[in-house]
DNA sequence: TAGGAGTGGCC
DNA sequence: CTTTTGC
DNA sequence: GCAAAAGGGCCACTCCTA
């Protein structure tokens, strides 16, 4: 707790890293897990049921507890139960009888016990858990700052805990065993540091590929067009991105998984993607790749119907899916007994045209001709995928990283669309309207709302835009005195200020009044040349959808 | 029993 | 997922 | 170059409540 305010005063990277690393280097080998998920803004339980909502008044006064049925109450019977200040070990065990709440009831039940160990603990602390619990820890400082706290604790190299936790170590387990094993050391000989970190190096050293167990899925920096990326890599591989959801299969004889790219076991929900890999002649495989659901002619449907199929649990008993998902492979991680992450991106893939047919496969091109991979990449997006990844021939595959070793490049669609109205900001954006909602012209009159974004914004254009508005703001009336936006921050404003957006593209909305939304969408600018009656119509935004089907 | 609120997880 | 900012 | 923090839309599932 403590260490978690110091973090947060610290400025400096390295103050923080020396704050967790001193927590760490005395806590008991039991409490370590718990403090690095605690700090690095996790739970060991990953998810529990309470959110920003459930959070709602517990922060204030120290909630009554109501007494629960003696001996089986989890709160109560913590091992810092009579202390006036929580312990990590009772408070994980409070958060893993939330978690276990389930069924009629388990609402209030969850309120209960969450009252219990707010009523227990101090105003700092009632603060960290409500942080902790919406996900807003807000220190500055989670998993990167973590890494290197370990490390320091531990006396070992950065690289080495990075790595151990990349290839599949959570990283609570991953410090544990570190940890705890130079700590022993540490007793064992006298308080030797060296003999602690030598122990520590070989816990770490353990971590190592195994399958069954998902690493962290390597990531693509991002380019405008073929030819930047082209300027950082050439020749290329260049491989359709593939507009489904990111899947790592590992087999092992007749035992697949299957993991999200947050490492997620939705082997259950997708029998297909079993099958395809079962049919390898290989024995042991961890395979990289995307699934997605195809139209006919092999078109891929919206982002919207994979994700739909991707996130429904299997119904027991029926196996067909009526929407099957097909698994496009683009990268080889270990064949049978042999780790090939540190291999060239070359023989990775060379291995696995031997274990997969080209139907699995990414289709690929390996050219450094812009006009072909121009060519390539309008095919891909004609299809109706997100574009292309370009990637480098001899990089290895680094688990976790965005470095410049994969390139993304997607197609780009800008308009100018009128500001609505706008919200106040949160955390380093308190204080300045940030979030806009963006509307087209609607030719018939009025507006039609697209959705929202607050990305694109520096701090001077926020600066700008905060006092604009509230010139403009409607109705103009309430300002100063009165109130600067609605209960939900929402401050309306006279459609008059025009931006120029960009987004990757428009998908069906349920919920906005045109029945269209955008993705990704960001700011480019501000249009001060442009009236709002010169701004887009609703009708080109149809247009871009309409045109989807054909490519574009 | 339908709809809403809340949460978690994809992009 | 995208973007800006600070280390 | 990396990590952290701003927050976007949509989907499925669960629990509660008219």
């Amino acid at each position: 707790m403590r260490t978690s305010e110091a973090v947060s005063l610290a400025s400096g990277r390295r103050v923080k890293i020396d704050e967790i690393a001193g927590l760490l280097r005395q806590a008991a080998p039991d409490e370590i897990s718990v403090a690095v998920a605690f700090l690095s803004g996790e739970l060991r339980q990953r998810q529990i049921g309470v959110g920003y909502a459930a959070l709602g008044g517990l922060l204030r006064p120290p909630a009554p507890a109501a007494p629960g049925p003696a001996g089986t109450d989890p709160a109560a019977a913590g091992p810092d139960a009579a202390a006036g200040t929580l312990t990590l070990a009772g408070t994980d065990s409070v958060f893993a009888a939330i978690g276990a709440t389930v069924g009629p009831g388990s609402q209030a039940e969850r309120r209960r016990l969450l009252g219990i160990l707010f009523g227990r603990a101090t105003p700092a602390e009632r603060s960290f858990l409500t942080r902790l619990l919406a996900g807003e820890l807000h220190q500055g400082a989670l998993e990167g700052v973590m890494i290197e706290a370990v490390a320091r604790a531990a006396g070992v190299d950065a690289g080495e805990v990075r790595r151990a936790h990349l290839l599949g170590g959570s990283l609570p387990a991953v410090a544990e065993a570190a940890l705890s094993a130079a700590s022993a050391a540490r007793e064992d000989e006298a308080a030797s540091d060296d003999a602690a970190a030598v122990a520590a190096l070989a816990a770490l050293r353990a971590f190592r590929l195994e399958v069954g167990r998902p690493l962290r899925p390597m990531l693509a920096a991002s380019a405008p067009d073929v030819v930047t990326a082209f300027e950082r890599m050439s020749p290329a591989a260049v491989e359709w991105k593939i507009d489904g959801i990111r899947i790592q299969v590992h087999r092992q004889g007749p035992e697949v998984r299957v993991f999200t790219r947050t490492l997620d076991d939705i082997t259950a929900r997708l029998p297909e993607i079993t099958r395809a890999v079962l049919a390898s002649p290989a024995q042991d495989l961890v395979l990289d790749g995307e699934a997605i659901a195809l139209g006919p002619g092999g078109r891929a449907r919206p982002f919207q119907v994979t994700a739909s199929r991707a996130g429904t649990q299997a119904a027991p008993g029926q196996e067909g899916p009526d929407v099957p998902l097909t698994p496009f492979f683009f990268d080889l991680l270990h064949l049978d007994g042999r780790d090939l992450i540190d291999e060239p991106a070359t023989v990775r893939h060379a291995l696995m045209s031997e274990v997969l047919p080209a139907d699995l496969r990414v289709p690929r091109l390996v050219t450094g001709d812009v006009a072909e991979a121009e060519a390539f990449f309008a095919d891909a997006v004609g299809r109706g995928h997100e574009g292309v990844v370009m990637k480098s021939l001899d990089a290895p595959y680094a688990a976790g990283r965005r470095g410049g070793e994969w390139i993304k490049v997607k197609p780009r669609h800008t308009l100018d669309l009128v500001v609505l109205a706008a919200e106040w900001g949160h955390g380093r954006r308190r204080g300045w309207l940030s979030n806009l909602h963006l509307g087209a012209r609607d030719p018939a009159g009025g507006f039609v709302m697209l959705g929202k974004t607050f990305k694109g914004l520096t701090d001077e254009m926020l600066r700008w835009q905060t006092g604009r508005f509230l010139d403009i703001a409607e109705p103009p009336g309430q300002r100063p005195g009165g109130d600067l936006a609605d209960a939900r921050g929402v401050l309306g404003v006279r459609p008059e200020m025009v931006v120029e957006i960009a987004f990757d593209g428009v998908q069906a909305s349920p919920r906005y009044p045109g029945g269209l939304a955008l993705r990704f969408a960001r700011v480019l600018r501000y249009r001060p040349d442009k009236q709002a009656a010169e701004a887009d119509t609703i009708d080109a935004v149809r247009a871009i959808w309409d045109g989807r089907v054909s490519g574009g």
